[in-house]
DNA sequence: AATGCCCTGTGACTTAATCACAGACGGGCG
DNA sequence: CGCCCGTCTGTGATTAAGTCACAGGGCATT
């Protein structure tokens, strides 16, 4: 049983349950912390529990038998990680696997109490499909991304989607390789005509974006 | 209400509901017919019910803005489209759009049905979310392909899955191109080659697999 | 200071995508 | 029947992206 509740704050989507219901899942979720890289879940361990995300990152990756990966989406604080629920209920192995980018504070609902709130509360079955929604959604437009934009403007993309408080990204070319699904070369490329164009500065394992106008001048090209 | 109740045969999934359950999706259901091509549900029109399929195909494809299309997966006779209904429950649209590839034959399940059915049936949840399962599984696999698998390969695959009993494929190099998400010249070239080869022999509108052996040799280098 | 492992840069080549356009086929119509 | 027109197919030229191979640099560890 949980006793610190303030976790339910994070979930706007879970506020409308019933008394019984939110008893319900008081009772019977369990309050997990996870370090950063983590395998939360992955080919070959199905997972046995929703996962709501309190606070964190998780970010969840497909990877090719040839070896190469490629990011799907990720999981933030107040999210669920609820395409794994599918599998949870159908039995079915994902080939994705999901990965604790930071240190993470996560509840679990295990199946049986999943299906039971499923069944009791109109709310829930809301909340849940709400997520999915998104999931998919996010999904599609990976799709689209891969199969149709070009590679300089998802590169833009994502380097103004990861950097951080000072405009910069803490990470090596491989890395940003694999969010977009390509080569590691590709990526070195590019990052090297954006700084011949004064656009960022590049260093070992961390690039520093110095015009970010111009980045989101390439990124909003569409 | 439904008089003919034969359509049940063909969801293995539905036979274990209760009795109650079951005169419930009796009473509630509605089965209709649609033409080939009939657009089922688009950017716009969100779903208002859930979708079984009786009998035909439905092909469901994503649209990019720049007016490039790519098929996501296709929904056959005994199976269910299910993810419009997380946005049927969330009110969220997609960009994705379904259509009628044959005449088809299905059964709607109105939103609340459907909110009433995940309520008090548990074979009816495991019934949607295996097929949810099923329809996630398929889009990761539409990732990995786009991003990692050679053109060629892909190909070779596509005559394969779709070709018709006499080894013969009924459409357009720009339908095929579709299918892959890519251009129909990438497809033209590709099927000439395959044609050199003595593979398979094209005419307009039409694809004549002549060495099926050869192709699937290619189809399954990986 | 030497070692070894990542990480990065880059040339050379192949594959795929894009652009541009010509010509072939086939259905409908005068 | 023969012509027209829209669609479908083939192909060259160019650019973008992915692959292969390898060199050299930074950094931590010893």
């Amino acid at each position: 049983m949980l006793n610190d509740l303030t976790w339910r704050h994070e979930f706007p989507g879970l506020t409308g349950l019933s008394a019984s219901v939110s008893d319900l899942l008081d009772q019977r979720a369990i309050s997990a912390k996870l370090k950063k890289g983590a395998v939360i879940f992955g080919p070959g361990n199905a997972a046995e529990n929703l996962l709501l995300l309190v606070s964190g990152t998780v970010r969840v990756q497909q990877l090719s038998e040839a070896g190469r990966e490629i990011v799907l989406y990720r999981v933030h604080g107040g999210e669920s990680c609820v395409l794994t629920t599918a599998c949870l209920l159908a039995f079915e192995d994902y080939s994705a696997e999901g990965i604790a980018e930071t240190d993470v504070e996560t509840i679990l609902i295990p199946r049986d109490t999943f299906d039971e709130l499923m069944s009791v509360s109109k709310e829930f079955r809301a909340f849940v499909f709400e997520a999915y929604s998104k999931r998919i959604t996010d999904l599609f437009m990976v799709i689209e991304e891969i199969a149709f934009k070009r590679m300089d403007i998802r590169v833009a993309q994502k380097l103004l989607e990861l950097q951080d408080a000072q405009n910069t990204l803490h990470l090596t070319h491989q890395k940003l390789a694999v969010e977009l699904g390509t080569a590691r070369e590709v990526i070195s490329r590019q990052l090297k005509e954006f700084e011949r164009r004064g656009w960022l500065s590049l260093s070992r394992g961390a690039i520093e974006l110095r015009d970010g106008a111009a980045i989101k001048r390439l990124a909003e090209v569409m």
